[in-house]
RNA sequence: GGCGGCGUGGCCGAGUGGUUUAGGCAGGGGCCUGCAAAGCCCCGUACGGCGGUUCGAUUCCGCCCGCCGCCUCCA
């Protein structure tokens, strides 16, 4: 059983299931108002990997991502460049979307807009003030949170404590000063929804209590996003179900930052690296090991040098590909792996993958136990052990496919025809023992950017 | 001010009270190869500092130093 942290209890304890076999999951997506960058990437991997590990273990899951396309930051750019804020909204919504295909990202189960969910919030606002948890202001309506059992769970906070730190701009109407709000009264310009309370529109926190309890229902079982959605992002909508009385997540998961040197990665510092950016200069495969590399919960850095490292550490996952043309492919696209490719990968090795994803998704102890049997496969090759070998190589090639890496046996790129050639030569040069010619043309090879190999097929090429 | 995390060999990054090593990248030696490349084998004897607990601590406790995050929109 796969045992998770739990911010709410600090613990790695068991992901414990609402409906054994079925598990739901709720990720913050986000605001569509500028170009993803490389650290939400991070979160959509670690979630990607999570899923498609819990598809391998057999369970069926059903992963919810929202995308907030009303918010003051979409309003703000808009006003800016004279648009719309539809326009805006859909612009970035469709960068989001290519960037998260291109790093092999599987799309979410649902996608909700939060536009599209307004009359629900409505009347979730509508059904806090009857219960007398929120009151209105002029400014808007907003939860009273010292109504709230349990209000700084996930903070690790006291109530006091939060309300001494606040640093919020002080709102003499507001009843305490962590109270937050949950319909913003319209200002002059901005797009409006009606409501009982005039017209407005919703408050950040609330769109994603509304939208996963419709869609996953109460009590669904984990419920993330990157750490500073501890609070009070998360905080807060587990406030309001709170307030309404209704089971919320039974788990909560965060994944730790992205740093650029000393200091997050993060818009204001205008210190980041989009997702295309990143893609420009790696492969995405070497991205995502890259990321799993390290621990979901701590923070990494990101670095073109640590995008090399990791680049050359795909190569050799390649080369394992390659030497035991493992072309039948793991399809990515658009399924994760089942529970079916579990028997094509050897025991020692499934059960080694197993313990340490299993452990918090331990995923550098499970790619360890991935390069550890690389190395096995090699060597067992090499003493001419071939069925042994191909089994390991095979177990290697799936368990990589469980993290979304997908091995290449050989390179896409065609040869031109002036490489074809000098190849052929080559091969008949050295068929002839003529070492000076084919070591002469192996240097023009090398100058039109090919790494050349020799084998028991002859010369081969590669990029 | 409150809460939390981190400091591991050249770099990245796991882990553990002592007996066998995480793993990757880079580096050195060897094997293989016509020479290479790829691959295999071997190697560096690392755990911020000071105390304490212990037969024994990198691994537990305390203090100190350094770094980072959250407490505000933020993945």
């Amino acid at each position: 059983m796969l045992r998770l942290h739990d911010t709410a209890t600090g613990t790695v304890r068991p992901l414990e299931l609402r409906d054994p076999g079925h598990v739901s999951i709720y990720a913050c997506g986000l605001t569509v108002y500028d170009l993803p960058h490389i650290g939400h990437g991070r979160g959509w991997l670690v979630f990607d990997v999570l899923r498609r590990y819990l598809r391998f273990r057999g369970l069926e899951v059903r992963y919810v991502s929202n995308v907030t396309d009303i918010d003051d930051q979409i309003i703000e750019r808009a006003a800016a460049e004279g648009r719309s804020e539809s326009e805006v909204a859909r612009q970035f919504e469709d960068a989001w979307w290519e960037a998260s295909d291109a790093l092999g990202v599987l799309r979410p189960d649902d996608a909700p807009r939060a536009t599209e969910y307004v009359e629900q919030m409505v009347a979730l606002v509508a059904e806090l003030v009857e219960r007398g948890f929120a009151y209105e202001t002029s400014t808007g309506v907003y939860l009273s949170v010292e109504k709230v059992d349990g209000y700084g769970l996930l903070a690790h906070q006291s109530l006091a404590s939060l309300k001494a730190g606040a640093r919020v701009e002080i709102d003499a109407e507001k009843r305490s000063p962590v109270d937050f709000v949950l319909w913003k009264k319209a200002k002059p310009g901005e797009p409006t929804w009606e409501s009982p309370f005039g017209p407005g529109r919703p408050g950040w926190h609330t769109e994603c209590v509304v939208m996963s309890l419709d869609l996953l229902g109460e009590g669904f079982d984990l419920h993330g996003g990157g750490v500073d959605l501890m609070f009070p992002h998360h905080e807060n909508e587990r406030a309001q179900a709170v307030a309404l009385g209704r089971k919320f997540a039974q788990h909560w998961i965060h994944y730790g930052w992205v740093m650029v040197g000393a200091d997050k990665m993060s818009k204001s510092l205008h210190n980041f690296v989009t997702v295309a950016d990143q893609l420009a200069r790696s492969d995405p495969r070497a991205y995502r090991l890259l990321v799993l590399r390290s621990q979901y919960r701590s923070q990494i850095e990101i670095t073109p040098e640590t995008s090399a490292d990791a680049g050359r550490a795909l190569e050799r996952l390649d080369g394992l590909a390659r030497r035991f043309e493992l072309h039948q492919a793991v399809d990515l696209q658009r399924e994760a792996l089942g529970a079916d490719m579990a028997a094509e990968v050897t025991p020692p090795e499934l059960e080694r993958f197993v313990s340490h994803m299993d452990d918090d998704l331990d995923t550098p102890g499970a790619l360890a136990g991935i390069f550890d049997a690389l190395s096995r496969a090699h060597a067992l090759g090499d003493r001419g052990k071939t069925d042994e070998a191909r089994a390991l190589a095979r177990s290697v090639q799936v368990l990589c496919g469980v993290l979304g890496i997908s091995l290449r046996a050989r390179d896409e790129l065609p040869l031109d025809a002036q490489s074809a050639r000098l190849v052929a030569e080559r091969d008949d040069a050295r068929s002839r023992h003529d070492y000076a010619r084919s070591d002469a043309i192996r240097d023009r090879l090398t100058a039109l950017g090919w790494i050349v190999e020799d084998g028991p097929a002859g010369t081969t090429l590669r990029r």
